[in-house]
DNA sequence: AGGGCCCGGTTTCGTTATGCAACCCGTTGT
DNA sequence: ACAACGGGTTGCATAACGAAACCGGGCCCT
């Protein structure tokens, strides 16, 4: 799929298996160290190694010296990664909507200035008006997969 | 991870695999049929019979009787499919961004009333104010994996 | 400076998911 | 009635995934 016209295919290539994203979510929230990521999200060693691996390949994260003087790496978000913001809080939004009992307790993303949630995201135009799928439509560039 | 409590791995729970979010891309822009979405997007013919079966139990599609006057079924987005749509364009911005090169042939997302790109998302608070990464933080329930 | 213990992986191997191709059956068109 | 098509299912080969063992180099304590 590396050459699909789709930017959401292309997204996929890249974060689109179950740990990148949640590795991407774990590194905006401060995680940085092999035994961090291994610890929050019980993954396989092998499996996390290779997404890290994939993930700095992608320019999504980098590999910096150290930052407690121990001699290890740290991987930290790159502005590409960080760009991904969106995207999970996209995700997070539509997981607490659909994905919940009422009452089941759950994780929030509140702003730290006044402890309120985020606003639902809304997908508008360039003049402002939000935009349902209806209102779009696809511009294809010659043939598409 | 059914009992996570992370709302973002629930939703990669439902949609977090490769094909999931293509066959809802492509029912958002209209496509219905079995032979459509295995046209579209090439894949195995079991592999979309098990996506799509999942996505009609996690209540994403549903399957209606005709509508061409065939015997045969279409797959229709529910309303929880269609409140999808923020994250694939969230994936379509992200991508458009950082995975093409210049100049490079790309399907676009436009307004269908002006033909204009959307504008990118941009997570706000309560109040209004456009949020970064740094400007929220987690609460957590009770303890977090 | 020697011995044990973490951190950060790699290797091995069994299990699961994925993908291709062949097959099947009811529908539809002629 | 017969051929072709739409919509799958079944079997088998291959690739990804996952658990656990292993391993080397820093670190830590004495």
């Amino acid at each position: 799929m590396e050459g699909a016209v789709c930017p959401v295919a292309r997204s996929l290539d890249v974060i689109g298996d179950w740990w990148s994203l949640l590795i991407v979510r774990d590194a905006q929230y401060g995680l940085r160290r092999f035994g961090e990521f291994q610890k929050s999200l019980g993954v396989a060693k092998n499996i996390l190694a290779q997404r890290l691996k994939h993930l700095v390949d992608h320019g999504i994260l980098e590999t910096q010296p150290a930052s407690d003087g121990s001699a290890w790496q740290e991987y930290v978000l790159t502005e590409k990664g960080r760009s991904l913001f969106p995207i999970l809080v996209a995700l997070g939004q539509w997981g607490q909507a659909h994905c919940f009992e009422a009452g089941e307790p759950r994780t929030r993303v509140l702003d730290k200035a006044h402890g309120q949630p985020v606003k639902p995201l809304e997908v508008r135009a360039a003049d402002g008006r939000v935009l349902t799928v209806q209102d779009v439509r696809l511009e294809r560039p010659a043939t598409q997969g």
